[in-house]
RNA sequence: UGGGGCGUAGCCAAGUUGGUAAGGCACGGGACUUUGACUCCCGCAUCCGUAGGUUCGAGUCCUCCCGCCCCAGCCA
């Protein structure tokens, strides 16, 4: 029974228009039954949570119809592209979970066949060089309403333009001097369909090809043929790139008879990217913020990054999980990005250990405790999965609370700690607060006075009593020291005047809070990126800066907390 | 005023050939609880952007209208 809970959990019934498709492909024997998806950044930046759900999809419908999905770098503008982006990028997709095997490709690998796909075009008078400068070629092409005209220089002879071709090549013209472009349609109601570009004269040093060329192909002819030259059935990509689709295709149609390189005729189909509340996902906007030093770096955990992500202590199987929840369809939306923090908390809540943090400290003495006792009190790792097992925690009079878990005057609800009242410590005893201290001159509560009864200990208890409230606590002389950073959403929302609906998101200024706090001294041996929940507060993740004399922990993110929803009313 | 898309609950999203609105998140209520966590129950669109039409019957077909997104890089 739990079996079919969980099928009917992770295999939903109904598939997505994609799949559909491809169903339906399989129906008509295209592609010989198989199924090869590619999923091709451009190594220009960071990939971030948009990038996961296109790696979730082009890698999981390969995964779920037994066909291969390759990893392509579409590196044609060697202006804005750089190893360091290649190398982040495969440890992202690998962190994921998913691997290319040995189908790691480049469109730079293509470069040669490109260029004699280009001359086959000439040769068949569907490409021509153009001297026109850029802001000609602006006028030429007309506007959204008005159609574009001819390029003088359109009718050139296919010698004439091989050999134009083949000096663009060979460099003897400088950078814009002259651009190849596709013989379609100057007066097409769809702009892309206007004698498009097809190679610039550009040069720069490429990453992978050295300065061994001047001339790039550009995204929209290099990459129809990289997708037909892998043998890709189905290239999937975002809907910005519908009108490119005739283009996509005209490309294909015309070379696919001439060439017998082309493996498919892959077929490119569009779907809506992801956009979260609360955060930004363009590069533009996130090389900003790390530019304008909002965040550390691309790896900062409030970054919608895979690294920043990673480094924040998400998993990938949330990551995933989320991916898979969200759908897949061609309306632009906006995920709320609390599924994303249900999807963390979900997976956490079956896999981190439980340990006792207590982030904003309140000293507690048990005064009826004998000076210098400690016991060792043995507590579970997960009530979960008790597989996990236990640990000692030791007790002793001196101890810290949370601030949170006392109040001096305690509305009608407050199960927590208030003076008169019983609360339990979490493995330990039960304990009954019997005088405040405070501060002479703020009256601020500094330290608490109570007294605990013997006979409660936990597992041992005899006497009956039952508390509404259970506290976590460190003992003071066995507690770690560590530097706990609170994250928060980077962006807010902010309605700009009462009447007004319209809100603008704004950053928050108030995303990263750090904190001093007190933890047990079990995690004394704790490492980089083991995650766990720290009790009553949220999950928490060991940072890369933490070394065994300074603890650092992130927090991933907090337990759902309905008592703050109460305290609200 | 051109072309391409999209409009189903607060947010995502199913809804093959028209047959009487899945699921998840969020939210509200309750049970349980040595995490106010988890888990478990219950509730949450008389209605599918709007208005007409076809039909015994329409979210699904037709027409009008409205709204939103994308396209005029030698970026991807």
């Amino acid at each position: 029974m739990t079996e079919n809970l969980s099928e009917n959990k992770n295999n939903p019934s109904s598939t997505n228009f994609i799949e559909n498709i491809i169903n339906e492909d399989l129906k008509l024997n295209k592609n010989n039954n198989k199924v090869h998806t590619r999923f091709p950044p451009e190594p220009n930046g960071y990939l971030h949570i948009g990038h996961a759900k296109s790696i979730c999809l082009n890698f999981g419908i390969a995964e779920s119809y037994q066909g291969l999905c390759n990893l392509r770098f579409d590196d044609t503008n060697p202006s804005k592209e750089d190893v360091e982006y290649v190398e982040s990028i495969q440890e992202d997709v690998k962190w994921l979970g998913f691997s290319w095997e040995d189908r790691l490709f480049y469109a730079s690998d293509y470069f040669e066949k490109l260029y004699l796909y280009a001359v086959q075009l000439i040769r068949d008078d569907k490409a021509y060089v153009d001297d026109l400068s850029p802001e000609e070629i602006r006028q030429y092409r007309g506007t959204l309403t008005e159609p574009g005209k001819n390029s003088p220089y359109r009718d050139r002879s296919s010698e004439e333009n091989l050999d134009l071709f083949q000096k663009m090549r060979s460099g003897e013209y400088p950078d814009g001097a002259k651009v190849l472009r596709a013989k379609i349609d100057m007066t097409s109601p769809n702009i892309n369909m206007r004698d498009p570009i097809l190679y610039r004269i550009m040069r720069a040093h490429h990453h992978r090809t050295g300065d061994e060329w001047c001339i790039y192909p550009m995204y929209d002819y290099a990459h129809p043929i990289s997708d037909a030259i892998e043998g890709i059935t189905h290239s999937i990509c975002t809907l910005e790139f519908e009108d490119h689709r005739p283009l996509y295709n005209w490309l294909i149609d015309s070379l696919i008879g001439k060439i017998k390189d082309f493996k498919s005729r892959p077929l490119q189909i569009e779907f809506a990217r992801l956009n979260l509340t609360n955060t930004v996902m363009s590069k533009r906007k996130l090389r900003e913020l790390v530019e304008e030093g909002h965040v550390k770096g691309w790896d900062d955990p409030r970054m919608p990054t895979i690294s920043g992500l990673r480094r924040r202590g998400y998993t990938p199987d949330a990551i995933k999980d989320f991916c898979e929840r969200i759908g897949v369809a061609k309306s632009n939306s906006t995920v709320d990005v609390a599924l994303l923090e249900h999807c963390i908390r979900e997976d956490l809540n079956a896999k981190a250990p439980r340990v006792m943090a207590v982030l904003r400290p309140l000293k507690v003495i048990i005064e009826n405790y004998p000076e210098g006792k400690v016991e060792e009190l043995e507590a579970e790792n997960n009530p979960e999965n008790p597989g996990m097992g236990t640990r000692k925690m030791p007790f002793s009079r001196v101890i810290y609370i949370e601030q949170d878990d006392f109040m001096e005057e305690p509305p009608k609800k407050f199960f927590r700690l208030a003076p008169g009242n019983e609360v339990r410590l979490k493995h330990a005893y039960i304990i009954k607060c019997e005088q405040v201290i405070k501060d002479e001159k703020t009256g601020e509560v500094i330290e608490l006075r109570c007294s605990y009864d013997p006979t409660t200990k936990s597992g041992e208890d005899t006497s009956g009593k039952k508390v509404k409230g259970t506290l976590h606590w460190v003992s003071v002389q066995h507690a770690l020291k560590a530097e706990v950073r609170l994250y928060d959403y980077l962006f807010i929302e902010q309605q700009e005047t009462i009447e007004d609906e319209e809100k603008t998101m704004v950053l928050n200024p108030k995303s990263l809070e750090k904190l001093t706090s007190y933890i047990e001294p079990s995690l004394i041996n704790s490492r980089s990126s083991q995650r766990f929940q720290f009790m009553r507060n949220g999950y928490f993740c060991v940072d890369r800066d933490s070394d065994q004399d300074k603890l650092v922990f992130n927090r991933i993110v907090s337990l759902r907390d309905t008592w703050s929803k109460i305290k609200k009313t």
